[in-house]
DNA sequence: AACTCCCGCCAGTCT
DNA sequence: AGACTGGCGGGAGTT
C-alpha cells in the first residue's frame, strides 16, 4: 500500500498484475481438449517485478503501463458495475481521455468493445452512457444465441483445422454481421461481438487468436492475405485486452502439434438463465450500428437517459436513443472540451479529493436527509457485493443536496462547461418548486424531445459554452432561460433533483413541496468573472445575515452575477456537498452581499483564510467543493463533492473519503477519491485532469495538460 | 524470432 | 472546414 502510494507507476504495475493475473483458485481446470496452459510465466514474473526497481519504472512509463488493458481497467474503475438502474451515467469521451491522460483514440478502442457488450451505449458524438454490467448477461445470452445461429460453433471446430468450409457461415444474419451493411467503421465493435460469440459457442470456451482471426477474416469477405491476418490479430489483441480487463477472458495457451498458440479462455458465464430479462431487454441490434429500430429495451433506456440527463449536460437529448451509428445528437464541443471543467476538479485538488455519493435517505424512509457516501468503485465486484455496497442502489443517486437540514450547502454544477461557475443557492424566497426539470413526461414525446434538444443545445450554449460571451451576455441569457423555465414548470412540482424524474421525488425523498430548503435560485457567476476554478456552489442557506462575512480583512471579490431560478439549471447535474452552515471553524467562509434581483449585478465574495487565488493551489480548500478525482466521477456519477470540512447537520450524514492512495488492486474498494492519483497516467501525472480543452492533438501520445492553463480559448 | 500491441496517420463521416 | 471516428499497419517493447 505504501509503496503503491509512493509511486503511481507502481500502482499501475500492481494494477497490471491484478489485471492479468490468471484467476487463481478458480475451479479446477476443465478438461479441455486442448491443453490449455495458463500463462503463469507472466504471473510469476510479475510477482517479482514489483519489488525491485521502482525508480526505474518511474523513469519511463513502460509499455505495459500504457497498455490498453490497463487503460481499460482505469476506465472501468471510474464507473460502477451496476449503476442504479434509473440513473444513467453520462460519459464524455473527451473528458475521460483527458482524465486518464490518453489520447482519445485509445478511448475509442475501449468504448467500442464495451459498447459491443452493452456496457456502454453511444448517445451521440463523443458521449456515451454507462450501463455497466446490468445488461451484460442479456447481451451475452443474445450473442450466444446469435453465435449458434450463425454456426460459429461449427466454424470453431473447423478453424482448428486446415481451413475453411465454413458452414454457410455467415452472413451475419443480423446486425452483428456487417453491421450496417458496409459500415466498416463498426468493425471493432462487430469484431468484438463475434469474438465473444466464439467463446460462447465454444465447447471449451477457449479460442485461439489464430482461429478467431481466421474466422473473422472470412467473414469480412476479404481475401485473407497475411497482412490481413496480422491486422486482424492486432485488433483481436485490442479486444482481448479490454475483455480481459472486464474479467471475461484470460489469456492462455493452447498446445498444438507445433508449439503452442496464444489463446483466450472465457471466464464469464456461458449458461444463461434465460430469464426474461435477458432477451427481452436486450437486442444485439441495439449495439450494432445499424440498429435503427427501437429495441425492446429502448424504453428503459430512454427512461434512464432522461434521468440521466439530470446528471449532466447531456440532458434532454439524451433520451433520444442513438439512432444510428452516427446520430450525433449534439455536438457539444464546448461540453466535452470543457476547457474548464475537468480542470477544475483535479487540478485544484491535488490534495483532497473527496468524492461522495450523495443520497437521500433510504428509499424506505423518505427522510429528506442527506447522506453523502463515498462512492466506491466496484468495477470488479460481483454483483452481490456491489449491491450491498450500495445499499441504496434502489435509490437514485442524487446530486442535489437540498436537504432541509442543510442550509448551507455547497453545490457544484459539474456539467457546466463554464469552469468557474459559482452558484449560490438558498431559500431566498420560499422554497419554490423545483421543476421536475424540463423533463416532464411530455418531454419524451417526439416533439418534445426535439424541442428539448434544441433547447438543450441552446441552453447549454447559453450557460455552458459561452466562451466568447461576456459576462453580461451570459447573464442575460441565463435570465431569459430562467424565465422561460419558470414558466414551463409552473405546474410541476418540485423535486429534489434538478432534472430528474426519478424515484427520489416519487418517494418524496426530497419532496420539496414540504421541504423548505429547496433552492429557489442560484447565483450564477460567469467564469469570466474572475473566479476561475472556483466551481462551487455556495450554500446560502440562511438568511442573508448568515451570509455575512465573518472575518474582516479578507479579500473580497466583486463579481458579476445573476440570480437564476433553480429550474433554469435543471438540466445540469448538481453536485453538492453539505457544508455546514455554522461553519464552526470552517475555513471556508464566504460572504455575499447580494441584491436579490434578477439582474446582472455583483456580489462580493470573501474567503476567509483562503484566497481565491488559491484555487489553483492544491490545498485550496477554500473551494468547498473539492474537486472530484475525476470529472467523470462527479459528473457522470452524479456524485457529490463533499464539502470538506464541516461537520454535519443532524440529519446529514456525510462520509468523506479523502483521497487516500489506494492500490489499484482493490478496485472494489476503490474510493473514488483515490482515483485521481490512481488514474493519472505516469506521463501526465499531476496535470492529467486539467480540463483544459486541450485541443485534441493527433500526434501526441500523451497529452500534456497544463494545470494552470487558462481554460479557454 | 515470435508475440504483443502502442501509436498515430489518415480517410470516411458528421456537424 | 473542422471535428469526430476508427481502420490500419509500422514498428518498438516483451517474451
Amino acid at each position: 500500500m505504501l509503496i503503491s502510494a509512493a509511486s503511481p507507476d507502481i500502482r499501475d504495475r500492481e494494477m497490471r498484475k491484478v489485471l492479468f493475473r490468471p484467476i487463481e483458485n478458480e475451479k479446477e481446470k476443465p478438461a479441455s481438449p486442448d491443453t490449455v496452459t495458463e500463462d503463469t510465466e507472466v504471473e510469476d514474473s510479475c510477482q517479482f517485478e514489483a519489488v525491485d526497481e521502482e525508480d526505474e519504472a518511474e523513469k519511463k512509463p513502460s509499455r505495459k503501463q500504457k497498455s490498453l488493458g490497463l487503460l481499460c481497467q482505469k476506465f472501468l474503475a471510474l464507473y460502477p458495475d451496476y449503476p442504479p438502474p434509473n440513473s444513467p451515467i453520462w460519459i464524455s469521451l473527451d473528458e475521460v481521455a483527458t482524465s486518464l491522460g490518453v489520447e482519445r483514440r485509445r478511448i475509442y478502442d475501449i468504448v467500442n468493445v464495451l459498447e459491443s457488450l452493452t456496457i456502454v451505449g453511444r448517445i451521440a458524438k463523443n458521449s456515451y452512457t454507462w450501463y455497466g454490467r446490468q445488461q451484460l448477461e442479456a447481451t451475452l445470452e443474445e450473442l450466444q444465441r446469435r453465435g449458434r445461429q450463425q454456426g460459429y460453433h461449427l466454424q470453431m471446430e473447423l478453424a482448428a483445422e486446415p481451413r475453411e468450409a465454413g458452414p454457410g457461415r455467415e452472413d451475419d444474419g443480423g446486425d452483428v454481421g456487417n453491421a450496417g451493411g458496409n459500415r466498416k467503421d463498426k468493425s471493432l465493435r462487430i469484431m468484438s461481438q463475434k469474438f465473444v460469440m466464439l467463446f460462447l459457442v465454444s465447447k471449451t470456451q477457449t479460442v485461439t487468436l489464430d482461429a478467431a482471426a481466421k474466422i473473422l477474416i472470412e467473414e469480412s469477405q476479404d481475401s485473407s492475405s497475411h497482412s490481413k491476418y496480422k491486422t486482424k490479430v492486432r485488433r483481436l489483441y485490442d479486444i482481448a485486452n479490454v475483455l480481459t480487463s472486464l474479467g471475461l477472458i484470460k489469456k492462455v495457451h493452447v498446445r498444438e502439434e507445433r508449439g503452442r498458440k496464444p489463446a483466450f479462455k472465457w471466464l464469464g458465464q456461458v449458461e444463461f438463465s434465460n430469464s426474461g430479462s435477458a432477451g427481452s431487454t436486450f437486442n444485439v441490434a441495439a449495439v450494432t450500428p445499424d440498429a435503427t429500430q427501437p429495441i425492446a429495451g429502448q424504453d428503459l433506456r430512454r427512461a434512464k437517459m432522461a434521468r440521466h440527463a439530470s446528471f449532466n449536460i447531456t440532458p434532454r437529448s439524451v433520451t433520444v436513443q442513438r439512432l444510428v451509428n452516427s446520430a450525433p445528437s449534439s455536438p457539444r464541443p464546448e461540453l466535452t472540451g470543457l476547457p474548464n471543467q475537468p480542470v477544475d476538479y483535479s487540478r485544484k485538488t491535488a490534495g483532497l479529493n473527496a468524492v461522495c455519493r450523495l443520497q437521500f435517505g433510504n428509499s424506505s424512509d423518505n427522510r429528506p436527509s442527506l447522506a453523502l457516501q463515498p462512492h466506491t468503485h466496484s468495477s470488479h465486484q460481483p454483483p452481490s457485493s456491489t449491491q450491498s455496497n450500495r445499499l441504496t442502489s434502489s435509490i437514485p443517486p442524487e446530486y442535489h443536496f437540498t436537504s432541509t437540514s442543510s442550509p448551507h450547502c455547497l453545490a457544484y454544477l459539474p456539467s457546466l462547461s463554464q469552469p468557474s461557475v459559482v452558484m449560490l443557492y438558498g431559500p431566498l424566497d420560499k422554497p419554490h418548486q423545483m421543476p421536475e426539470g424540463q423533463r416532464s413526461p411530455r418531454s419524451e414525446s417526439e416533439e418534445g424531445r426535439k424541442r428539448r434538444r434544441k433547447e438543450q443545445e441552446g441552453e447549454e450554449d447559453a450557460v455552458v459554452k459561452k466562451k466568447g460571451m461576456s459576462g453580461l451576455e451570459e447573464c442575460d441569457k441565463l435570465r431569459g432561460e430562467a424565465r422561460r423555465e419558470a414558466e414551463e414548470r409552473s405546474t410541476r412540482t418540485s423535486t429534489c433533483r434538478p432534472t430528474g424524474q426519478g424515484r427520489a421525488s416519487d418517494e418524496g425523498l426530497c419532496d420539496s413541496s414540504s421541504e423548505p430548503a429547496q433552492p429557489s435560485h442560484y447565483l450564477y457567476v460567469p467564469n469570466n468573472a474572475g473566479l476561475n476554478s472556483l466551481n462551487f456552489f455556495l450554500s446560502a442557506g440562511q438568511n442573508p445575515a448568515s451570509l455575512a462575512l465573518p472575518s474582516g480583512g479578507v479579500p473580497t471579490l466583486a463579481l458579476p452575477y445573476v440570480l437564476v431560478p433553480s429550474s433554469a439549471l435543471s438540466h445540469y447535474p448538481l453536485v453538492a456537498g453539505g457544508l455546514q452552515q455554522q461553519g464552526s471553524d470552517s475555513h471556508h467562509k464566504l460572504s455575499f452581499s447580494l441584491p436579490a434581483v434578477m439582474s446582472p449585478a455583483h456580489f462580493t465574495v470573501g474567503a476567509a483564510p483562503y484566497s481565491l487565488a488559491a484555487a489553483a493551489a492544491p490545498d485550496i480548500s477554500w473551494s468547498p467543493v473539492p474537486s472530484p478525482s475525476t470529472p467523470e466521477q462527479s459528473k457522470l456519477y452524479g456524485s457529490a463533492l463533499c464539502a470538506p470540512p464541516s461537520p454535519q447537520g443532524p440529519r446529514q450524514t456525510v462520509s468523506i473519503s479523502t483521497s487516500e492512495p489506494l492500490t489499484p488492486h482493490t478496485p472494489k474498494e476503490f474510493p473514488a477519491s483515490a482515483t485521481k492519483a490512481f488514474f493519472q497516467t505516469p506521463g501526465t501525472l499531476g496535470s492529467v485532469v486539467s480540463a483544459v480543452p486541450v485541443a485534441r492533438r493527433r500526434g501526441s501520445a500523451q497529452r500534456r495538460l497544463d494545470i494552470g492553463h487558462p481554460a479557454t480559448t
